[in-house]
DNA sequence: GCTTCATATCGACAAATGTCAATACATCGA
DNA sequence: TCGATGTATTGACATTTGTCGATATGAAGC
């Protein structure tokens, strides 16, 4: 997972590597069915996998994939219990997001 | 250019159409180049189009496509003076942004 | 062990994206 | 009006992306 260690947009040009950094994670928000992951993820608190299927009205395997990509951007946290893939929202992450966007 | 006027994130679950256009913008955002563009826009508090090839290593046409899609989805404002176009960043775009990342 | 069920991965496909060369358009000065 | 120059558009291409069906993996209970 990127660091996304860099200074606000507007402080100083962004290096290569920062754009990059950066880039990847906005790219992991920048999809509809992943962005209503995350609101119903953050506004329960948290969410499971088995649930989103039918909620966003796609199939599983589309969904794991989204999943991934969002835990693998450092935005979704990933805990097993049982059977079960559960998840939360990194608050922090999406803080370090806001704080270079803004 | 989408209203993006929905709540933070995790007070409630978005709306598709929310969801569809504040992933539109991210989107928009998504990309090192744009996110090179806009980082020295903002240091600069303005910049040239003229300039961006060469600080960039890109060609023109590829230049002039992302400054479309930044203007397109609000980020940037686009100023002709004489045969040289300008560009700001639209912060209020940014801040709303981030006032429903965060 | 075996079965069941939740999740992940694979393979394939259409659609979207980033890029550039070539060309068109627009603006200014002579 | 004409030529020069900055910017936008077009056409083409390789790459990436979102999606799903089929299949593999993993965990719990019998």
């Amino acid at each position: 997972m990127a660091e996304l260690c860099c200074a606000p947009l507007r402080t100083e040009p962004l290096s290569d590597l920062d754009a990059h950094e950066l880039a990847s994670v906005l790219k992991a928000l920048a999809d509809p069915v992943r962005l209503k992951l995350v609101s119903i993820i953050a506004a329960a608190g948290e969410g499971c996998a088995c649930d989103f299927p039918q909620l966003l009205g796609k199939s599983q395997p589309t969904i794991s994939h989204h999943l991934s990509q969002l835990v693998a951007a450092g935005i979704l946290d990933r805990e097993q219990r049982g059977k079960w893939a559960w998840f939360r929202v990194n608050d922090e992450r999406l803080a370090e997001v806001c704080s270079i966007l803004c």
